[in-house]
DNA sequence: TAAGGTATTCGACGGAGGTCGATCACCATG
DNA sequence: CATGGTGATCGACCTCCGTCGAATACCTTA
């Protein structure tokens, strides 16, 4: 699980809190990020598997960069395991994650990731409904 | 876990058992397939995020249509497992099997799963190396 | 400072799945 | 028929991971 200096890859500007030009936060310090170029295939598999993570993954391809925060999600899970999603995505390369204000907006790596691993995205994207099953 | 009538969709002319025209074997009824348009992209993805599956893919891909048997496999796994394995890509739809006298050869279904997963295939057959992540 | 909102962390639980040895079924030879 | 080879099945074990409640940390607003 590496973790890269994280250079600007958005596509559109990101917002920033307040406190702009101030030292890092405990909270933003504690947000490591891994580039998909850093991450296995085995690892995007696995962190694509999963239908709740499939789900985050499609709502946030569904509207602009970072203007979702992790609670605006409709999950059928408690905040807890909510965290452990995102985490997971993060360290997956799939996401990237920046605090403004108390909450944390997210990105899709739609391009990096793109090039890491062509065509998943576009499949995770493509796919008509969640996996639980009902109509 | 649909199973279809499962027409001939092989690339090349599958070998047959000796015994021709006669009535299925029992071990041959067992054999149950799924073809990759009955498959979820979770069971799609899940079958190949596990490295052994993975190292079957790629060996079966690197020779022609029917002829490894499953005992051919280089795999640090024992029968048991590597049967499972073998259940688990057939069942996604990954692989396609058939009895020929008492061994079972193995093809991979390249264009039926392509056409269900465009480019997922190929992200795997492309892998540089299997995860446990040793050179 | 207090209160409320957002999100992570911790510890625990339970189920899913990868693994194995042993056994069984089937096929092909002597 | 007996033997050996191939592969599936069974039962058990164990680890991983998705899940949760509770506690904690950080931010904002009153």
């Amino acid at each position: 699980m590496n973790v890269r200096p994280e250079p600007n890859t958005s596509s559109t500007p990101p917002p920033r809190a307040p406190d702009e030009g101030r030292a890092q936060s405990q909270r933003a310090r504690n947000l490591s990020h891994v580039h998909p170029a850093d991450v296995t295939l085995s690892d995007a598999l696995t962190a694509l598997a999963d239908p709740v993570r499939r789900t985050i993954v499609k709502e946030l391809a569904g509207g602009p960069d970072w203007t979702r925060a992790c609670g605006t999600f409709d999950l059928p899970v408690t905040k807890a395991t909510r965290s452990h999603h995102f985490a997971v995505l993060r360290q997956a390369g799939v996401i990237e994650q920046r605090d403004v204000g108390s909450r944390r907006l997210n990105r899709l790596r739609r391009p990096e990731f793109d090039a890491a691993f062509p065509g998943l995205l576009d499949l995770v994207l493509h796919e008509r409904r969640a996996s639980p099953g009902e109509s």
